[in-house]
DNA sequence: GTAAGTGCAAAACCTTTGCACGTCG
DNA sequence: CGACGTGCAAAGGTTTTGCACTTAC
């Protein structure tokens, strides 16, 4: 936690990448540019990969599929590519507490979202709760604390898991 | 995750500890003796810390205290009982994404709470959120999984952090 | 050309586990 | 006694980092 890029994307960030935008990759090499960063053939791959995978997946997932474009990207630049993608608001990074983290093609809605996770199979259905983002905005100023985020998770047995009697896929 | 011990406390826990009770070593002992357990040396003093412990603290904070209580206690004690004292609803973990779980003895309150945790300082307030349970199991119910249980957790700046320039202390 | 970016492998970090010994009942 | 519990140290699994080499600009 805390790493240089982390650092690098708080100060100054210009104007996040618009995943409803045409033109999403200029948009990300628009990002990279003003950053004074350089469009790699590895960081490309990367942003492609993360742009295509459907639903949540981890980082080891997005090695996968960014290796499928360029044999040559590592776990490091993923690691190391991955808070850029995330300044840049191209995903987003979902913590539901299991031992790795998900991620998420972010895709235009700025409606705050709760996470529906099942505790069997693990997967996460996302659902709109702008309503919670007000009442916990009310909390914390309620309790002299200048509010920065919030995160409504609640865990549950999907319908399939319910039949499955509760087994790991 | 999924020890043994957990597998063992999610079938058939004899009923909670009452936190309010006055005899709570007692009824610790009783769910130790439920469980066909025994009353460790190590077991006592791991459940004396983690009662005498104010506030949230780390899984390392309760081995230094167990150990200031009874010099035998290792780190894998500490990780062994965690579980049993969680079943027995002595403590209740709570998880914020940090790189470390945090535990806070269980004092009685079955209302459900959110956490406010400062981002500088890791400063947890829990504040009762009753309406949230509500809340999250309609989420549930209504996308047709079943809820078991629910997180909400703002991540704010604390009034003292504010002052500070955001520094970690 | 030169500084940013990369791959590799080792390190970091909290937590879990295998094993032989200790001890509760 | 005999199984449960313990300490120790090593393993686990994800993420980070140091270093020398590449490469974008």
């Amino acid at each position: 936690m805390g790493s240089q890029y982390q650092k690098c994307l708080k100060s100054g960030m210009p104007k996040p990448v618009h995943p409803d935008a045409p033109e999403q990759s200029g948009a990300f090499q628009a990002f990279i540019a003003a950053k004074g960063l350089r469009a790699t053939r590895q960081r490309m791959a990367v942003f492609e990969a993360a742009r295509s995978i459907a639903g949540h997946y981890t980082a080891e997932d997005l090695l996968k599929k960014s290796r499928s474009l360029d044999r040559t990207v590592s776990r490091a630049t993923i690691y190391r590519a991955i808070p850029l993608l995330i300044g840049s608001s191209v995903i987003r990074e979902v913590d539901v507490g299991r031992d790795h983290k998900y991620y998420l093609a972010e895709i235009g809605t700025t409606n705050f979202r709760a996470q529906l996770v099942c505790e069997s199979c693990d997967t996460i259905i996302e659902v709109d709760a702008p309503f919670m983002e007000w009442y916990g905005k009310a909390v914390a100023a309620k309790h002299g604390m200048r509010p920065i985020s919030q995160k409504l998770q609640v865990t549950a047995l999907c319908e399939r898991c319910q039949k499955r009697k509760n087994l790991r896929p």
